[in-house]
DNA sequence: AAGCCGGGGGA
DNA sequence: TCCCCAGGCTT
């Protein structure tokens, strides 16, 4: 590897202290540890993209309970899969490993290709890392994983500048890991990588006075090892307004429909949504029998990664649909059913009164 | 190479 | 508030 920093230790010495450190301090009763299986591994790593573990445990095990094996998964309808993703975010994860959980069962004999880092990489939703990952602590092959854990701890005792999206400090990094990573214990290994990084080398206050590689850490050395990683370049967050419908019927159902299959909440359950008043009012003119207006609900704002959206909503009451309308649910309140829900719209759903089973609602 | 894609937890 | 997390896909 020309490509690759100096090592501060040999492989196997690396390898000594980390799992020594494992044994004793890592993270054993993980949900997806026992039983541990390539489905489970799998489902797990692409719930953990993004996510920490304190967030994932809670759908990793709702996930299980309804979809126990890789069969039951594909032969879901997507409508299920984004329920139990509700809440969880970047909701391309769970349709691409719904897509992908179809894939293995009709092209790879109903289980996951695992003896081939790059038989998984062709699945949608599993990259290099997630790959190595599955391998790794599936079958037990030699197989490396780049993960933010792992970039962070790899970075600080080497004292790696730049920030580690760009494609050359990648590059040195993956060199690094592949380096490292032991032909032995590929298991207990890669889950010690990403307990090291996410319990002992933290973002913040790491414990490096605990930290068995503190004799050798250029980071610690230099006395700031929180200058590692360097931070993405940053913009400023831009803002966009949406009104949002909430049409009711006389039994108090809400009128949602389904976004796009792809793109921003993809395939998720919304309210209909407008950039002003006037194409609300051309809508229900349209498609709302004898709709009356509520006063405007208070805005307020939910935020993204790259931006930051000010959502408006609108009660309205109708008669019932009239005209040519679009596809949608009349969802109930009182018998909502499974489907994938924007965060947003979930929080504002709950917050409604049930009024079909309340005729003289209480005003707050 | 850069942008897109969520939501939450920690400080 | 601000940062970024067990990343991958699209352009």
């Amino acid at each position: 590897m020309a490509d690759m920093p100096t090592p501060r230790l040999a492989a196997n010495e690396f390898q000594q202290r980390l799992l020594a450190w494992f044994d004793r301090y890592g993270r054993h009763d993980l949900p997806w540890q026992s039983p541990r299986s390539a489905y489970r591994v799998w489902v797990s790593e692409i719930m953990l993209q993004q996510t920490q573990v304190a967030t994932v445990i809670g759908y990793f095990e709702r996930f299980m309970a309804r979809f126990p094996t890789l069969e039951s998964l594909a032969k879901a309808p997507q409508d299920e899969v984004l329920h139990l993703w509700t809440g969880l975010g970047y909701y391309a994860r769970a349709r691409n490993l719904h897509k992908a959980a179809q894939v293995a069962w009709e092209e790879h004999n109903g289980e996951l290709p695992t003896k081939s880092i790059d038989a998984l990489v062709a699945l949608p939703g599993i990259g290099r890392s997630t790959a190595g990952a599955i391998v790794a602590q599936s079958t037990g092959q030699r197989a490396a994983i780049l993960d933010g854990n792992v970039k962070r701890s790899l970075t600080r005792l080497h004292a790696l500048p730049g920030w580690p999206g760009k494609p050359d400090v990648e590059r040195k990094l993956w060199a690094l890991a592949e380096y490292y990573t032991p032909a032995e214990r590929l298991a207990d290994y890669t889950q010690a990588m990403m307990d090291f990084g996410a319990t002992l080398c933290k973002r913040s206050k790491p414990d490096c006075l605990s930290c068995p590689f503190n004799d050798v850490c250029l980071a610690y050395a230099q006395g700031e090892p929180k200058r590692y990683p360097e931070s993405k370049p940053k913009k400023a967050l831009p803002t966009r307004q949406t009104i949002m419908l909430m049409l009711r019927d006389p039994q108090g159902r809400v009128w949602l429909e389904q976004r796009p299959p792809s793109g921003l909440w993809g395939g998720l359950w919304s309210l209909p949504q407008f950039d002003s008043h006037s194409e609300l009012n051309d809508w229900l003119e349209v498609n709302a029998v004898n709709p009356k207006r509520d006063t405007t609900s208070p805005s307020f704002y939910h935020t993204f990664s790259h931006f930051r959206l000010e959502i408006t909503p609108q009660p309205v009451s109708c008669d019932r649909l009239g005209g040519v309308r679009e596809s949608g649910v009349w969802y109930d309140v009182n018998y909502p059913p499974e489907l994938g829900l924007a965060a947003p719209v979930k929080a504002l759903l709950s917050q409604l009164t049930p009024f079909s089973l309340n005729p003289t609602p209480g005003h707050a």
